[in-house]
RNA sequence: GGGCCUAUAGCUCAGUUGGUUAGAGCGCACCCCUGAUAAGGGUGAGGUCAUUGGUUCAACUCCAAUUAGGCCCA
């Protein structure tokens, strides 16, 4: 504990009269600064302590019940998937949010902030998955769905601490889970809505397969690695030779077509070329080839294909032509398709419509059969039987590829074969690879009611930040297929469709929608797995189609997508204190595929328009090279490190400093630099508290000296530019300017002027007083401006601010350390003890109990000087050009403190600025005289700066006085004091 | 491979509609102070504006390609 220096401010405390000049420190006689307010943040510790306080006095609620009734600003949270430990980009998207939020609250908006997860889905399911071994098969999908809801719960709570721990606030007690009846109920409302509306179909479609899981996934679930596969070249035989031949007939022709994937040759029932291309026959060994003239060179290299051209023929007239195909007495037919490239290959696609997406297409296209001889489990079922065929019954199809290159082999239809290595899709959970596979799946139409279109037309409503969010989700949505939204897999929400099983017809009827929707609300989503199926219609119900009377329960569930994607109907419509549709969501741009489409889709699909009004997107967190984390680069940064070595306001004030358009870098460099940047912020919070220790909280507006004026007219212009970058949610704008004002405006000018004045004058001089007016404001703006992101550090201040006097004053014996929040008050909205107030006519108070109840500050025009500040741009490169003359004497050691200067100003010229501000140079450049001439002085600095400046520095004349530091010829004048200065021994002497 | 995006000092960011020697702060180096003190102040050195072409009287700025990186898709 420092012991108190400060006794009686005015007076000198003597001890010995008749000897004072030995005996005196004049440091007692000073108005020091001084503030229990610690210089160490010690956020680790501090940060719980204040995140107590917060949920104590429930200043979350306390905002609320403040701006209800108020304009709203609804940010909708999106739900991040619960399950593990959250990691830096939800700390980063989180943060944005909570900037956001209390900024608009602060603003005066109602901005309830209700956070939410998204419980159902495969991860969940595997994890229980692998937790329970070998028993995961025995067990009952009840018993399956209790274990992935309480694994869901848990991971909720542990991110639900994590992200309260980052001082984000919200509704924390009442968040929204997709697993919550009520919530389940709205998934299965509005999948109902769309089967009424007609967008719901069941269909066979090629989809991602994993026959690891056993289950269809989604685009989202499925990652690109690398593989090595076959690459092979085919030849297929003409059923008609004529058109390539001319009037050579012994040739027997063929075509070329090249693949990666020879499992799916059973399933070929096409080949496809381009309508645009040339296509060739070349005369090879009595035999005829033929493929793409813009494939030739090529080939000729691959597969020694360089004969000679025997004729050319474009490739729209091979449409409806016939192949036969290798090892399967079937024909193919040729079909026209756009995407066939000159890239690789031969430039005739080998088309499989049960296999891919493309060949799907096209398949549907000519009315081929959507053909997929392959199991759930990946392995051959053929139904008929050819002896080709036979032998690849049952083999799984990776495996089945040697086989299949034999047949080839015998049947003489391989021309080449060798391995390459590309990027194949894997399942993200198992890391296998996976297929492609038409499958019975229920799909949303993207056709249907123009969904597409009208989403199309939704989007360009909807803004988009950074503005390039709008093409990117333009051009997804306009080439996204439909929507595949069944599932094979246990946790989740049911597909609640009921089938007849006499004619294959599904209910349709509301009423038993409704019925449904009702027990889902009850007893959750479970309810469809315990009821028998009649249990779901009423009694005596009969198909509407054929009359029949007994019905099957589908047993898919939904694609979590839809989950989360409704989540617009299951909160914002449905929690009274929200507002439909969103103002803002907030998401990492990988969302545009993900929530923000799904949304959009189920938002048009049922209430025709989007959820949202605006779209703000963040780039992704990778390192200081600019890569992505990884676990296998080990450089993965966890927040919960950076919060336990840096803190949480660390961690926020990096999200708030980066440019969260682009990806973000970290490192352990950045977070150096933002702490140094924390410190000097709190630094000069600190600085500001502790020459306000005894202010007296009156209006001194009208008392300001000129400098004090450019500080209260920088403050506005600070206020305006960081209100204006909040706007634009330019927040690392709201960093560089805030931190830039405590450096060069007021750390390294304002306040270090400022500190004579404070310290020597009488403590309650006019001039003085004015200047801590001025303080207040400046530590009062700030403290709120910065309060949406260095929540924790702005609080403290708040803290200190509002307490600090009583505590502090009169400072005449040493008191015990405050305790850092005052206890709780009884009956909400008491106003706390503190003493500054605004002057008259400015109502505005600092007794809020947090700096979140207070208003944000906005700009008092009365105060914005221009002509003021341009002014002074003039004054601060003529004290700029004074310090580079005082550091080239420094470097001299002709002297050390700038008070030991006296400066000699020498201008021929224009020479009205410092002539009018002849007796506040010495202030400005904080040496002890300044003395203007008319005569060029020598061993002078010459300006670089200002044309003609000449500067001259002296050892000031006179003594230092001891009290003030200042050179003064007064110091030695005064017996009583002989070591004073005139201006300090006025004030001693009062 | 395709779509969208990014690239300015060691770090984080500015750089208006193309128009002088490209700015700020931090960090770094050196110095001062010791009455903001595990603080404060001063001065200084750091950039081929990713690369290469093009448009233009003039390009960090516009266009194209390349390289590196990111997200999404195949």
């Amino acid at each position: 504990m420092r012991p108190r220096r400060r006794k009686k401010q005015n007076k000198v405390n003597m001890s010995d009269p008749k000897n004072p000049t030995n005996s005196i420190n004049y440091k007692d006689t000073l108005n020091l600064p001084h503030t229990d307010f610690p210089m160490k943040a010690s956020l680790t510790q501090r940060e719980p302590e204040m995140l107590k306080f917060w949920e104590e006095r429930k200043i979350y609620e306390k905002i609320q019940e403040k701006n209800k009734g108020k304009t709203h600003y609804i940010l909708h949270d999106g739900p991040p998937y619960a399950n593990g430990r959250i990691h830096i980009g939800h700390a980063l998207n989180k943060i944005l949010k909570d900037i956001i939020v209390k900024y608009k609250s602060m603003k005066g908006f109602y901005s309830p902030y209700v956070p939410g997860w998204d419980c159902h889905g495969l991860p969940i399911e595997l994890q229980v998955d692998k937790n329970l071994g070998d028993k995961k098969d025995r067990l009952d999908i009840l018993e399956k769905r209790r274990l992935c809801k309480e694994y869901a719960a848990k991971f909720m709570d542990i991110q639900r601490d994590e992200f309260r721990r980052l001082g984000v606030f919200g509704d924390w007690e009442n968040p929204y889970l997709t697993m919550a009846y009520p919530y389940e109920a709205t998934i299965v409302r509005e999948f109902c809505k769309f089967v009424e509306a007609g967008y719901v179909y069941k269909g066979k479609k090629p989809v991602h397969w994993c026959p690891s899981c056993v289950t269809a996934l989604a685009e989202a679930e499925v990652e690109y690695a690398d593989k090595e596969s076959p690459s092979i070249y085919v030849k297929f035989r003409a059923k008609d030779p004529s058109p390539f031949t001319v009037h050579r007939s012994p040739f027997t022709v063929y075509f070329i077509i090249w693949t990666t994937t020879p499992w799916t040759l059973p399933a070929n029932l096409a080949l496809a070329v381009h309508p645009d291309f040339k296509y060739v026959a070349v005369e090879n060994n009595g035999d005829i080839y033929v493929v793409a003239e813009g494939r030739i060179e090529a080939l000729k290299e691959e597969l020694s294909l360089d004969g000679e051209i025997l004729t050319k023929i474009e490739g729209k007239r091979l449409e409806g032509m016939h192949a036969l195909h290798p090892f399967i007495e079937r024909e193919s037919v040729f079909v026209l398709g756009d995407f066939v490239s000159l890239d690789e290959g031969s430039g005739i696609v080998h088309i499989a419509p049960g296999h891919g997406e493309e060949d799907y297409e096209i398949g549907i296209k000519y009315g081929l059969d959507i053909y997929a001889p392959v199991d759930d489990r990946g392995q051959f079922r053929f139904s008929g039987r050819q002896p080709a065929l036979s032998m690849l019954e049952g083999q799984s199809v990776f495996k089945a590829n040697a086989a299949i290159i034999n047949i080839l082999k015998n049947k003489n239809a391989l021309i080449k074969e060798e391995k390459v290595t590309h990027s194949y899709p894997h399942c993200w959970r198992c890391k296998k690879p996976v297929i492609f596979r038409a499958t019975e799946q229920w799909f949303i139409s993207m056709e249907k009611n123009n969904l597409k279109e009208r989403c199309l037309s939704e989007i360009d409503k909807v803004a988009w930040i950074p503005i390039w969010g709008r093409d990117r989700i333009y051009g997804m949505v306009s080439n996204r297929p439909d929507w595949c939204i069944s599932r094979q897999r246990a946790w989740g929400v049911p597909i609640t469709l009921l089938k007849c099983k006499g004619c294959g017809e599904f209910v349709k009827d509301h009423d038993v929608f409704e019925r449904i929707v009702k027990l889902v609300e009850t007893h959750g989503a479970d309810i469809w797995f315990m009821k028998k199926t009649e249990e779901f219609l009423p009694s005596g119900y009969k198909c509407k189609k054929c009359g029949g009377i007994s019905f099957s329960k589908e047993t898919d569930i939904l694609d979590v997508w839809f989950d989360s994607g409704v989540s617009h109907a299951a909160v914002m419509e449905v929690d009274e204190r929200l507002f439909w549709p969103a103002d803002m969501y907030l998401e990492g741009s990988d969302q545009h595929r993900g929530w923000f489409q799904s949304s959009l889709l189920a938002s048009v699909g049922t209430r025709g328009r989007s959820p949202y009004r605006i779209v703000l997107t963040h780039g992704f967190v990778v390192d200081g090279q600019g890569r992505k984390m990884s676990k296998s680069l080990g450089n993965v940064v966890a927040p919960q490190e950076i919060i336990k070595i840096n803190g949480a306001e660390i961690l926020r004030l990096w999200v708030s400093a980066e440019d969260y358009r682009d990806d973000i870098r970290i490192s352990k460099e950045i977070l150096d630099r933002l702490t140094e940047a924390y410190r000097k912020i709190r630094n000069t919070c600190r600085f500001l508290l502790g020459n306000l220790y005894d202010f007296d909280g009156k209006d001194y507006s009208k008392d300001l000296l000129e400098i004090d004026r450019w500080a209260i007219s920088r403050l506005q212009t600070l206020t305006r530019k960081v209100v204006s970058a909040y706007e634009n949610f330019d927040f690392h704008e709201v960093f560089h300017i805030l931190y830039n004002f405590c450096i060069v405006d007021m750390s390294s000018f304002y306040l270090d002027v400022l500190k004579d004045r404070l310290y020597t004058f009488k403590s309650d001089s006019v001039e003085r007083r004015a200047s801590q007016w001025v303080l207040y404001q400046i530590l009062s703006t700030m403290t709120r401006l910065m309060a949406p992101i260095l929540s924790f550090t702005a609080e403290e201040v708040w803290e200190y601010m509002s307490s600090q006097k009583s505590k502090v004053s009169p400072p005449t014996h040493p008191s015990p350390s405050p305790p850092p929040y005052p206890p709780p008050t009884s009956g909400g909205g008491q106003r706390r003890g503190g003493f500054y107030y605004r002057g008259e006519g400015e109502g505005e108070g600092e007794s809020e109990e947090s700096v979140f109840l207070s208003d944000f500050p906005e700009v008092n025009p009365e105060y914005l000087d221009h002509e003021l500040e341009k002014r002074w741009d003039e004054l601060f490169i003529l004290r700029n050009e004074v310090n580079k003359a005082l550091e080239i004497k420094r470097a001299e050691k002709f002297l050390g403190n700038s008070l030991e200067a006296k400066i000699i100003l020498y201008l021929p010229e224009s020479k009205e600025l410092i002539t009018q501000y002849r007796d506040f140079l010495p202030t400005l450049f904080i040496v002890s005289s300044v003395e203007i001439t008319d005569t060029k002085p020598d061993a002078s600095y010459s300006s670089t700066e200002i044309e003609g400046l000449e500067i001259k520095v002296e050892r000031a004349p006179g003594a230092k006085c001891q009290r003030c530091w200042n050179w003064s010829e007064s110091v030695g004048t005064f017996t009583d004091f002989p070591e004073l200065c005139e201006r300090c021994y006025n004030v001693i002497n009062q």
